[in-house]
DNA sequence: CAGAAAATATTTACACTGTAAATATTGACT
DNA sequence: AGTCAATATTTACAGTGTAAATATTTTCTG
């Protein structure tokens, strides 16, 4: 009951952009990134396969909405159940262990996240939100004896350094390139380093 | 001039096999990993779209056998140009540059190589190239504090963490995400950690 | 409340993809 | 020489993304 909350707000479906975001995702998980089309997504959803042309454009805008709706989450589970109060330590511990939870969960989703050619990189919201992992990531970096250069830039060696670890071990992981049965208890947290301040 | 040197040796084609790994590595850097495809190699080698067939049975057999050579100049990329009787920090640091030399020459096989769902994984060829290159970084991680249990093994900390944070460093540069005007002279040997010794 | 205009979805068509089956060709070997 | 296996082609088919033309619905304007 009650009219259209003033502005605009349902055509034909609904939200068919959040759908098929949604069956993408679906898809994405259940068949892999070689198995995500187009029509599977469409019929899906109900709607005929060149639907989402309005919506999306094409493939990559398809797969960047997608993306971009992975980067949000992931800075959400990066960020997950601390309390008000939390230290260094625990924002760190709660942005590693959630980033590498993200990558486990959605495995697929995460290497369309890190692929190339298939996304639109200049995409505003997509980058928006890349960033806002950056920005988590680089606060975690402080304290690690790498730390220099303010947080929200991205060229500080101890970013780039956290980064590229957790990246690189959440990829390997789910790539299948580290097994889990020779990695007991070998966790992203039992690799972070602490750094000798040797050479600056 | 001279007869076939005893063994099988050239049938219609001479090695269609070899021919096809190389059509498909040109196409890989040419047009990216969604570029290739199996009709494109079979036209640039000359040959009727279903001659690999008899050769690599599928797409993802093709795929396996471009990916387990670019593991293998992979190997022969991180200990070129090594003298003999080089030290530990000469061959560990060829071994991280040329790995991320690799990755930027070569970065759409670089992503092949740890894709998901595209590959035959339990290939004894490419476990076996995967597992040289392996080795070679695990041998780079002794010294840094990290490390413990044997080189070969797959489980070792430093092995683990050496590894995840080059591949880490190496992807995010060829996938966009760390932008090379940010990065100024920050190179994989700058972020490479020496751990402090403090809990084992 | 009517009609115009814009947004949204469908139909149809096309070039391209990987794969399978049947057929043809060539090499190796007795 | 002739037999057989290895190798390549032809043909066919279901599935893909994309474009253009058409149809439908919603929103806006008078």
């Amino acid at each position: 009951m009650g009219k259209p909350v003033t502005t605009t707000r349902k055509y034909h479906h609904g939200n068919l952009k959040e759908a098929f975001v949604t069956a993408g995702r679906d898809l994405l998980e259940k068949d892999g990134l070689v198995g995500l089309s187009f029509r599977k997504c469409a019929e899906q959803v109900g709607v005929s396969h060149t639907a989402p042309k309005n919506h999306f454009g094409n493939m990559a805008g398809l797969l960047t909405a997608i993306v971009t709706q992975g980067y949000a989450e992931l800075a959400q589970m990066m960020t997950i159940g601390l309390p008000d109060g939390a230290d260094l330590d625990q924002r760190r511990q709660t942005a590693l262990l959630g980033y590498v939870e993200f990558a486990e969960r959605n495995p697929s989703l995460y290497e369309l996240m890190f692929s190339r050619g298939r996304l639109v990189n200049d995409d505003p919201d997509l980058m928006r939100e890349v960033r806002a992992c950056f920005v988590i990531l680089a606060e975690g970096s402080v304290g690690l004896g790498w730390h220099e250069g303010s947080v929200d830039e991205m060229n500080g060696k101890g970013q780039v350094a956290l980064w590229s670890l957790v990246h690189g071990y959440a990829q390997l992981v789910t790539a299948g390139r580290f097994k889990k049965d020779n990695m007991k208890g070998l966790s992203i947290l039992d690799i972070l380093p602490k750094v000798l301040s040797d050479k600056a």
